[in-house]
DNA sequence: CTATATGTTACACAAACTGTAACATATAAA
DNA sequence: TTTATATGTTACAGTTTGTGTAACATATAG
């Protein structure tokens, strides 16, 4: 699925954009931080940018800032602004045309089963913050300072 | 995704094998009847046969017939035996390559949360039974000897 | 031996994703 | 006003992935 490589691209252009806050910071400079292109990286801002997750300012000197605290960004609202298909709106509906009766049941069934589990991924989400995943990956990163490197 | 289509198949197949316990039913017949690709039905019943869910023979008069109680059938397992692939298998891993260290650390922090989802999941499903489905999808669907039609 | 079933492989067609480029638009600064 | 540089959006070729179907080898009951 496409869901996870957007939501882990915004995450590390919202990491960066964490660490450098206030200052404004180009899709340029992002994707020479990151490894992500440029362009793909300008489509997810601008949709984090709508929700006002980012701020954004064009012309020289112009960028991408971070438009809140850490804190105040939860998972599931990148998730909903960045992917418009839902990870598990798996294309039951799209066999629930001509089927008999107890093959249109099964449909609606797991429609309704994989419509649940959505909701909870979502809510699992909710509960995750932009702090809570910079704190995670600093623990656990293997970055300087630490033995054996 | 495809895990979707696999498993609402594999349990429309399921649950006619349910309802024409104990006589074999052959591949042929099932696709008339559901609508599914016999031969697309041979390679899922073939995943199931494996784990003791239908039993086969060939030969003329054979087929499929389901191999244990409905009760004690439950939507992981079929879940497992027909998607190779996880679900929430989710591309990370193969972002993890030439990363520099946050962006990998990154990536690290998905593959565990998709995992956590995937595990829950699979929970979910485990407390379902082909019993509560066919429970489930005879009470809500549009059969006979209800009013309206 | 024959008819008929499963099990497996292969393949053409369609759909989706990826990575990238290109260009229109806006804006700050000279 | 002009210029440099930024975002926002669209387009597109290349690759991958899924779908639907056919074909054939294998097994088995009669």
């Amino acid at each position: 699925m496409s869901a996870s490589t957007k939501l882990s691209n915004s995450t590390k252009a919202l990491c960066f954009l964490a660490t450098n806050r206030p200052d404004p910071q180009s899709s340029a400079t992002i994707s020479r931080h990151t490894g992500i292109n440029a362009s793909k990286l300008r489509r997810l801002l601008s949709d984090l940018a709508k929700i006002d997750v980012v701020t954004t300012s064009k012309g020289a000197a112009g960028g991408y800032i971070l438009a809140r605290d850490p804190a105040d960004i939860h998972l599931q609202e990148i998730y909903c602004a960045v992917e418009d298909r839902k990870a598990f709106h798996l294309d039951v509906a799209a066999l629930a045309n001509g089927e008999t009766g107890e093959g249109a049941a099964v449909n609606r069934y797991f429609l309704e089963l994989f419509a649940e589990i959505q909701v909870e991924i979502e809510e699992k989400m909710r509960h995750l913050t932009l702090a809570s995943i910079l704190e995670s990956i600093s623990a656990d990163a293997p970055s300087p300072s630490l033995p054996g490197a």
